[in-house]
DNA sequence: TCCTAAGCGAGACGGTACGTCCAGTCTTCGT
DNA sequence: ACGAAGACTGGACGTACCGTCTCGCTTAGGA
């Protein structure tokens, strides 16, 4: 049984004692400026019009201070939208469903916020371009929400609410899928009533076989 | 911004000795010239490179002549895509099942192309740019493939395989949302047991309901 | 009669009559913008602090502009330079003496000139760089210049005040030479008493030589 | 590349530490380093390619250390180049004509040093841009030659092969005036025929003049 | 022996300018 | 009347140095 628990690490960060490089330190300050900066002016001109030359300049910054840090947009970015979504909490609503609508509620906030359009679609080009960028979107802030839906899904099989040996990836998929693809194809509209109808397809269609010993291998 | 060098290759692609009329020659010449140049360079350099630069030298044509046709990079690309994405038959296997799978089958045909990514990722970020970008891709190749799809849930209704009033729209995005997700943020895997699975899932939660008084005539 | 004449440059571009590109041609006005730029920049800031960005911003020309017609800052000032100091007159006063001391004056006005100093020793440096520059800054503003003072000593040949099969290079260097080096590296005054008497001692160092009977003034 | 800020003009002093301060002295070694340091990089990449940051690498020395002691590039390079060219002997050969020809082929052999070109012009436009550099450059290397040369002109006079009452500045300025303008604008060649005819024509115009009485205020 | 002050290597800091690239528009000539 | 060629303005890019500013650590003389 795997431990890795992603979600919400109580220490912060993880406070390495003392490699202390020589040279003076980098600025933590600059650091979270470049970050504010980044932020708010994407939710001002938009993913695609950012310049990095602005974010330097509304924090103060010289460019280099920024590349310094992340070789391009797009990492940048990605740190800034981990920072925001850091910690998904566990929702406990005493049952299968509830739990999986509380879920699929934040994931619907994300996507209703003005900024994440534009943000989002700018990091999904920037994840095809580059494995590493797509790796430090994956473990940032896919990780938290991912790990915190698992906690949820293995709730539902012990409830016996969901099948044994159930396959967490593809019931996540399901789950985020459609969000993601009226989002940015379909433009179909993303609301409560989706939401409930997706979940109960869902449960429907990964609830326990009713024959268990004609198909235990099934995943 | 995505951006990459691509100081085009002369590409000495040779200059067509075509039919020298004076007057009024080659629109439709130079028409196909740039679309076909588009299409090779994307899958060369990927989307985010594309230079319209690159894309008038290598078509033999002068870059007033792309714009005065496309107004942005984006428009040409949906039309190029049109171009190629452009009929879907209805597959008839005899079951929904079946019929499902062989939709299916044809998208990841689509996903896997190495191309794919890169200018459909690309394609995402503009249409999430501009609102006619992403009528024109709905309108184009997404609008046939939905329409073969649902004719097969027309059908499978019709078979009492999928319930009566179905939403089409949410069976549609059931399908092909974890496709997308997986492609473009998870980076799963993306194969025939996949497939299989979604399959079952969407069929299995959106059979017809087993309440009795709403379905009189099962047993 | 007036004798003073333009020296039309010898060594002038060979200005290709027509060839003629094809494409837009070349804009006359960005070109005499930049170039104005660039010398009224140099008198303000001086020749360190000129940026190839303020001069393009002055010139209200994109900085591809400027690239396209100079590589360097140097080449670009070079011609500036040739255009501010392009006719030498070949004065005529009668005497040798007399027209040297015109083209004395001639060089110490440019010397006195509050930008030259910047401006030259930029340029020393650049041809000290680079060949091509070198190359360009002596066939422009210094073949004037030089060509008119060897016109002036021909006539000193002539006229039998200075020596047979004289060496014009000597002779120019021994002229020039001690106002670069006051100018540059010891500081020294330049004047109308310093060129006075640079002439003075190079006519009688580049007299004819002293066969006796040319000189009946020595004992 | 010359390049300077436009506000604020460093102070070009060289910083010589008080009699007896507390704290950590200076440490001799890390000045020679850099001294060192800086006269192979400037061999090696010419003086406008020298950055302070390389001297300082090279030299294993925080770039702190190097400003403590030497505010500008050009100072630095100043008393690298004076701890090089230290002593000018008096040459002695008998005649003034053959002490002048050793003098001038010191400075020959100055001006063929490969390393010098790109050096002294970049110490002409260091000198041009700050006075204070000027005076350091000038009091520095320049007045050893300076002072030998007036030693073997004042001979010269002694002996009646050079006027009474001569100028030694123009003097000297018309002996080594002649190197500098081919070495820095014309690039003709500086070569040992050059030298004798040089000093040739300056003992020629600066001979003793033959009828005093029509000089009657020299002395 | 410890304290204080300045030195040390290292390297990050805010900046300026660089030279390149591309977007989208505007001319010129040739057909 | 088009079309190719390519120059145009404008602006972001990522790099290189500048001269200054911390860091943690010597290295001395004076307390």
């Amino acid at each position: 049984m795997e431990r890795r628990r992603l979600v919400s690490p109580p220490t912060g960060q993880p406070r390495t004692p003392a490699p202390r490089r020589p040279g003076r330190p980098r600025s933590e300050e600059a650091h979270h400026a470049i970050l504010s900066a980044a932020i708010s002016l994407i939710r001002e001109v938009g993913y695609d019009a950012l310049a990095m030359d602005a974010i330097a300049a509304r924090a103060g910054v010289g460019k280099a201070t920024v590349y310094r840090r992340w070789a391009t947009k797009e990492t940048l970015v990605a740190e800034a939208l981990e920072r925001i979504m850091r910690s998904i909490p566990v929702p406990d609503t005493g049952t299968t469903e509830g739990d999986l609508r509380v879920m699929m509620r934040s994931s619907m906030d994300m996507y209703r916020d003005p900024a994440t359009k534009g943000l989002l679609s700018g990091l999904i080009a920037a994840m095809a371009r580059s494995e590493r960028i797509a790796q430090a979107v994956r473990s940032g802030f896919l990780a938290a929400r991912r790990e915190a839906l698992r906690q949820v899904l293995k709730r539902g099989v012990a409830r016996g609410d969901l099948q044994e040996g159930l396959d967490f990836e593809l019931a996540m998929d399901l789950l985020g899928g459609p969000l993601l693809f009226r989002m940015f194809l379909t433009g179909g509209r993303i609301d409560e009533q989706l939401s409930r109808a997706i979940v109960e397809v869902v449960l429907r269609g990964l609830a326990p076989r009713s024959d268990t010993s004609s198909e235990p291998w099934r995943v």
